[in-house]
RNA sequence: GGCCGCGUAGUUCAAUGGAUAGAACAAGAGUUUCCUAAACUUUAGAUGCAAGUUCGAUUCUUGCCGUGGCUACCA
């Protein structure tokens, strides 16, 4: 079915080749939706064709609302407001609309586009738990994963593991220090937790060493270098990478307590991925490639032997691929990377999920492979995210100023737990029931939250104010769903749905509900292409909001004209069914009952 | 210093260059013999400053002010 919008915009650019002999293409015509202040359904915006018309904004909207009534069937009446042309479309349109829309199951997502697209993210490190920001992070990848998908692209979701590195070792050193053998078993911690408390202990005894030798007179910079368990990290770290046995073993063994964690977490939030990348897998990779570029005269070496990209024609800087030992560095790792991803996948479009922290390493990373001339450069795009700050600053993880993931999904089923029991909301539920449904809020509202905002910009949680449950909430979207869902169920106890919806005459809010509805494909088509799951959100939330008021206002069930009530139903079950299309693809589930 | 973001009600967030800048929370005033009040109605309240482009600027350009990040041979 053609969008009214491209029908408008055809039949105005018509008016202005019939009218006054101008040539304007028709996908330059501004079209909104009407205000609701107004009388209209669609607006064609005047000002911009006056240059044609060579008229006042009024008679020159006059003059083509009058050639699109006489012109197109779906014109019912139009109105001049300034330079705004409000028009008006026939019952029997909306009707056929609406039709439409009821008959198809998933009738906002879009054809098949034949891109395979990349989504990277998590991308976790194996030396301490997942925070707030790690849930940003992967609620916004899954997320836009969905939002790819219902755009019709096939998504590849992976997540590159960092688990090797000096920081992975600085855990390692600590355990076997001050560990006394313990493990999840023995503690009934949480692998990653447990490898993340010697994170924070590794620190702790870091900085007392460092401490001790400022205060015998060395300066902190070389204090840092010289402290004994940074040595001890370092040598672990050169010990790792010879494939000592041992330490090999015991980075094994605490990676994967990390991973059992890890898992569990993945699966409370609900995300999941299609393939896994290990750096120790791929922290090799990217060095040959380095060399290649070097024999092309891409990259060059300097004096002392290291190799560098010189970026400055982009307005970047000078950047070092490979160290004078000829080790390589993190940018080395990615371009390395880059390479076996399009080797495994042939994708169209790479997508990294990484806070903005990284923009530019990334432009570098993308700067690089144009030059290599990649086939994958151009496809390279990081989605960058703003960082989750708190009131009190941001976040760092070996300071213990973190806000973990665990325990805010846990507090949060906790507090839905509670409330949802105060208001007597779970009578006749089976425990598993309520489980399942204090889990749907609370994940719901976490997630609401976290995406409602746009991700380029920064955003702040306070844990004062636990997140809402009212008013502009994943919890208000959820309880209308819930709403519909209780009335068809008493609907359908007593009559069946038909195919046809009943032709009656429409309340203004439910016309409003309709033009709501029948905007979902063009608002998943703007939210996938500008990658904001946030105008998704904001779309469920809205028409959950104006269902709300309908609610309140309009008998459903309690209507006597048989018609009027099926069709209230049916509308009812349409709007129930586009929230919960609109959650899915963000990841949020919608509870029957709650 | 250089580069990249961001400054909108008391607070947290919206607004492809379009009409009278929208919500939510907090504050004030109301609504329950009726389909789930985790709801609805209603009052008050904002574009950092200064220029420029435009018929029209929260949006684009420039400067200033404020704020965050990057500017590692860490990852």
């Amino acid at each position: 079915m053609t969008s009214i919008e491209s029908i408008i915009q055809a039949a105005t650019s018509k008016a202005l080749k019939t009218l006054f002999d101008a040539d304007f293409s028709a996908n330059q015509v501004t079209i909104n939706d009407t205000r609701k202040e107004f009388e209209g359904d669609v607006t064609v915006v005047i000002f911009p064709l006056l240059r044609f018309t060579k008229k006042k904004p009024e008679e020159s909207g006059e003059m083509i609302g009058a050639f699109l009534k006489e012109h197109l069937e779906i014109v019912e009446h139009f109105n001049v407001v300034k330079g705004f042309l409000n028009i008006g479309l026939t019952k029997a349109y909306w009707q056929n609309v609406l039709q439409d829309i009821y008959d198809k199951d998933q009738f906002a997502f879009g054809q098949p586009s034949g891109q395979t697209i990349m989504v990277e993210y998590s991308s976790p490190n194996t030396n301490k738990p997942l925070h707030l920001g790690h849930l940003r992070n992967n609620i916004l990848g899954f997320a836009v994963s969905g939002l790819l998908e219902a755009n019709g692209h096939k998504v590849i979701k992976t997540n590159l593991i960092n688990d090797r590195g000096i920081h992975i070792c600085k855990s390692m050193i600590a355990w076997q220090k001050w560990g006394n053998g313990e493990t999840p078993e023995s503690t009934g911690m949480k692998g990653d937790h447990l490898v993340g408390k010697y994170y924070v202990e590794f620190d702790k005894q870091y900085k007392a060493q460092i401490q001790e030798l400022v205060d015998n007179g060395t300066t902190e910079a070389e204090a840092k270098k010289q402290a004994p368990l940074m040595l001890e990290t370092q040598e672990m770290l050169r010990q790792w990478e010879a494939g000592n046995e041992e330490v090999r073993a015991l980075w094994q063994k605490m990676n994967q307590w990390v991973y059992d964690g890890f898992a569990i977490t993945y699966k409370n939030i609900g995300v999941s991925f299609d393939q896994m990348y290990y750096e120790s897998d791929t922290y090799l990779l990217g060095k040959e490639v380095v060399l290649e570029g070097l024999n092309k005269g891409i990259f060059f070496k300097k004096e002392d032997g290291s190799v560098w990209v010189d970026l400055t024609d982009r307005g970047l800087d000078e950047k070092i691929l490979l160290r004078a030992d000829g080790t390589s560095v993190y940018i080395t790792q990615d371009i390395g990377t880059a390479d076996k991803k399009y080797a495994d996948h042939k994708m169209d479009r790479s997508l990294y999920v990484v806070g903005n922290e990284q923009d530019y390493h990334f432009k570098v990373l993308k700067e690089i492979c144009l030059k290599l001339e990649r086939p994958h450069a151009e496809g390279i795009q990081h989605f960058s995210y703003g960082m989750v700050d708190l009131p009190s600053g941001k976040m760092k993880s070996r300071e213990g100023t973190v806000v973990d993931a665990d325990d805010l999904m846990a507090e949060m089923i906790a507090t839905v737990k509670q409330r949802t029991e105060e208001l007597g909301k779970i009578e006749g539920f089976t425990d598993e029931e309520a489980e399942e449904l204090f889990r749907t809020i609370a994940l719901g509202a976490l997630k609401f939250f976290l995406l409602r905002i746009e991700p380029r910009k920064g955003m702040l949680f306070n844990p004062e104010e636990s997140i809402d449950f009212h008013g502009y909430t994943g919890t208000f979207t959820q309880f209308n769903y819930a709403r519909i869902r209780s009335i068809v169920r008493k609907f359908e106890s007593k009559a069946a749905i038909p195919n046809q919806i009943p032709t009656v005459d429409w309340e203004a809010l439910e016309m409003d509900l309709i033009q709501t509805v029948s905007r979902f494909p063009r608002m998943l088509a703007d939210a996938g292409e500008q990658l904001n799951p946030a105008a998704v959100v904001d779309y469920a939330y809205n028409l959950a909001k104006s269902y709300s008021k309908y609610y309140a206002e309009v008998p459903i069930l309690g209507v006597q004209d048989e018609n009027v009530k099926t069709f209230r139903v049916m509308l009812s079950s349409l709007v129930a069914r586009t929230i919960q299309q609109a959650f899915a693809i963000m990841g949020i589930n919608v509870p029957e009952r709650m």
